[in-house]
DNA sequence: CCTGCCATCCCCTGTTCTTGGTATGTCCGT
DNA sequence: ACGGACATACCAAGAACAGGGGATGGCAGG
């Protein structure tokens, strides 16, 4: 019955030609599964300019209200625990993946308040393309469906393919690439390095670096060292290994 | 039987300590799945040089060695269409995925060749962290279980979860917690905004951002802000999903 | 009640960064 | 052989920041 399920959603999937057939469909298979709501967001990065997106949810009209009003979305922990898990995971196992702060738990009790109690979520990404979350939730005072977790893992994935393919797909988005002394300059930078020092380390002159970081900047369209760490990391351009461990070393 | 099989599976792997206890647990389910073969790939990123990683697989020895010997991993096609998709994918449906060239397609000939014959490939990625696939494989005259794919997507997850938990990031170091004030203007820094305007956001004075700003570095115990975001970054405080959507709009 | 933590605001000095230029030489592909 | 990308180097103005002070009020816990 299991594996019926999945596939018969899947098939499913595949004759979905529009974002409501999507949200339908995802609304009938949560309530099947046992949940309350679904919400499925999907971000795509189309390099130039700004960011498309998709956001389906049958959430509890007061929380998307406010969700958005106070802009949630950018203190979300359950946005941050995405970045740290392959696979799906409940909401009560986010201490367990982040720190959470005192705002990120007032932000669980004002969502429980809004009528979204646990929830489980499925996190996909694809560096430099685009990143999206699968939920399901369930009122305040039911427990999850621990036995279909996995189901829900699946069609979570489903649903996040069937969205990606519903997007613009021609693009050939092509991730900023730097050369070598760039980046190198960069991952100096983000180890925490002025650019006195980085110009040092490599044997070159100061100027010379912060023209490196420059040149790099304006690749990726953004005006700070910050901005510049933040995009390479995400573009998997550099990797925390890279940096963290001369952290105390360096 | 679909539910226990994952359930099974899933149990199994939450007792796996070493590398060889996940790669026997996977070669047994790979057969019990209607495969012959697996191989799991987990890159954590050290992008630069020696990539740490773990590499578990009963390919053929043969092809192995050729894999190796030519670095055939930086042309290969299936690590291309990892960076496509969010779901698991069979080998066959490659060509509409990426274009392949015709190295590509001598590639995947040797692979037959060696008696690997068509696969599914489940990519899985950590923007900055990690980057996996888990792939199981048969024999060149043998078809893909399709009915058991969507239980190799599962286990595929499963076992690249288990992987990168038997990763160095298991670790529980005592995470320096910011205030939520703290927070809120790391996230704006992250965002590429300087400190005025940040304090405009907030509406905050310019000084108190910098203060802020400069107990989460004390905190972090670094010195400029590109170390703070970074720390902030890995550990979980802030996550990508807070910053990039940011990046071209603001 | 007091202590500690937090958020807010202010000052100063020197350093670093951003942003706009210009310029030279190398190497690569067409 | 030429254009284009790259690495290297330099200048200058002004904004932004790091690191050092200090000060006030609120609020929670012992």
């Amino acid at each position: 019955m299991y594996a019926n399920f999945a596939e018969e959603f899947a098939t499913e999937l595949i004759n979905v030609q529009s974002d409501t057939e999507l949200s339908d469909a995802l609304a009938e298979v949560s309530r099947r599964l046992g949940f309350d709501h679904f919400a499925l967001s999907l971000e795509l990065r189309s390099g130039s300019r700004e960011a498309q997106g998709l956001l389906l949810h049958d959430y509890p009209e007061e929380w998307a209200k406010v969700y958005v009003a106070f802009d949630l979305a950018g203190q979300d922990p359950v946005r941050r625990a995405c970045d740290k898990s392959f696979i799906g995971f409940a909401w009560d196992m986010l201490e367990q993946m982040i720190p959470l702060t005192r705002g990120d738990r007032q932000m669980l009790t004002v969502g429980k308040e809004c009528g979204i109690g646990n929830g489980y979520t499925v996190p996909r990404h694809l560096p430099g393309l685009a990143r999206g979350t699968c939920t399901f939730a369930v009122c305040p005072n039911r427990d999850l469906p621990r036995c279909r977790l996995a189901l829900a893992e699946m069609i979570g994935t489903l649903a996040l393919s069937c969205a990606l393919a519903l997007g613009p797909s021609g693009r050939e988005q092509t991730v900023p690439l730097l050369s070598d002394r760039q980046r190198e300059c960069l991952v100096w930078t983000a180890r925490g390095k002025t650019a006195a020092e980085t110009a040092i380390i490599l044997g070159i002159g100061t100027e010379t670096v912060i023209q490196h970081l420059k040149m790099a900047r304006e690749r990726y369209q953004v005006h700070c060292k910050q901005s510049l760490v933040v995009a390479a990391l995400f573009d998997g351009l550099i990797g925390f290994a890279d940096i963290i461990r001369w952290r105390d070393a360096g």
